[in-house]
DNA sequence: CGGATATTTGACCGATTGGTAAACATTACA
DNA sequence: TGTAATGTTTACCAATCGGTCAAATATCCG
């Protein structure tokens, strides 16, 4: 048949469906946890729990599944990004950010590990998504911060730094888990962690943002 | 022959100190870029200029290698951190911190690469580390900023999460790199950058830590 | 110099890599 | 039910992987 392969057929089978769905599950397992170069479509297939050539029907390269994911996994990444609302109260967009990215951590460690070692390598498969699609919605929500900071509602600061920080920081809290978790110890390394980090984060921003009521 | 293979020889040769060095080199260029096991021995016997064979001459294998390389590293990676004085003011110590840190992830990006890399995908070859001397460190420091907070310097907040927020917003600038460089644009991706990033990153920590004046 | 020691290399090894070919099995549907 | 389309597997491939070995070469030092 080979829809995956040479789309003769326009609709997708049931077991297309249910396999491609299988094959990524097991794909953002085993390059989330060890990058695109150094997984093995071995592993990937062993994690799916079929044979290599029935994972290489659906996705003909190891490449094609990356990007698959990719695809899939960038658009909900920036969902909380993009519900930065201009007309909210900054500080509370400021705080249900941090919120979200850090549920996003907590709940999507795999997702964020797949991203960060295709940044930390290089970006060669996403240079592209990085500079388009994410600059833009970056610089236009870079605009919003500009402007709350212009009309006094939260400090003058670079917009563009705030965010890298709300990512850092709390992307820190999946990419960076193993040493999250050696450093807080086991009595500190609960789920708590996340309510403490949160706890933490708001006081920062919100405190490090707070517009200068003296004139400096 | 052979000190690195068998050791007969206590006194190393220059040959010896000087090949070494090239190859950890190299190998910190390959390993920083595509992670232990997306790297190859031939693409750290290309960088190094030398033949595969010489190189496994001085490193009997690529764990080897890499493990040379954590060891020599980590010691200049805690550096900073060390240097955080509790007789020192604390906004003046968070400050130089934040600073220095900065200046590592400008100054020796794939240093930091190395260690996230190797973190990202579970630490597997320095988990003793990390709940060994890291932990034991960040506790020390972890302490001189409760007392901090306790005689109200600064304001009360977690320490563990503070470490964590200054680490992950400095090493973000060597780690995610290529992503600030494409977000940030041509115009905004020069050295300047660093300088902004710390300016801002001056701003929320120094904002964020300043001690309550009113009654919470 | 000359011999001992240290260094370097080309040829090679078995295991694993990403990927293919074709036979075989299953499913959907007229 | 039959058959064409779809799905799965076994056997295999060339390339690359980490690593070895013996022979060749360079260096050191008396």
């Amino acid at each position: 048949m080979a829809i995956p392969r040479a789309a003769k057929t326009l609709r997708r089978t049931r077991i297309q469906e249910e396999k491609e769905e299988q094959i990524l599950e097991a794909a953002l397992d085993v390059f989330s946890a060890r990058g695109f170069r150094g997984s093995t479509i071995d592993q990937i297939a062993e994690v799916a729990g079929m044979s290599k050539p029935n994972l290489l029907y659906y996705f003909r390269t190891k490449e094609a599944m990356h990007r698959a994911l990719i695809d899939r996994v960038l658009y909900t990444w920036l969902e909380p990004l993009r519900a930065f609302d201009a007309e909210g109260n900054p500080e509370e967009e400021i705080r249900s950010y941090i919120r979200r990215k850090l549920e996003m951590a907590r709940d999507f460690p795999r997702e964020s590990r797949l991203f960060a070692n295709e940044v930390l390598q290089g970006a060669p498969h996403i240079e592209d998504e990085l500079k388009g699609p994410l600059k833009e919605l970056v610089d236009e929500k870079a605009e919003v911060i500009r402007a709350w900071a212009k009309s006094g509602k939260i400090a003058k600061c670079d917009p563009y730094h705030l965010i890298f920080s709300i990512w850092s920081t709390t992307q820190h809290y999946a990419d960076f888990d193993v040493q999250v978790r050696a450093v807080l110890g086991q009595e500190h390394a609960g789920d708590g962690r996340f309510e403490d980090a949160a706890r933490f984060l708001e006081q920062l921003f919100i405190g490090g943002l707070r517009p200068d009521t003296s004139g400096t």
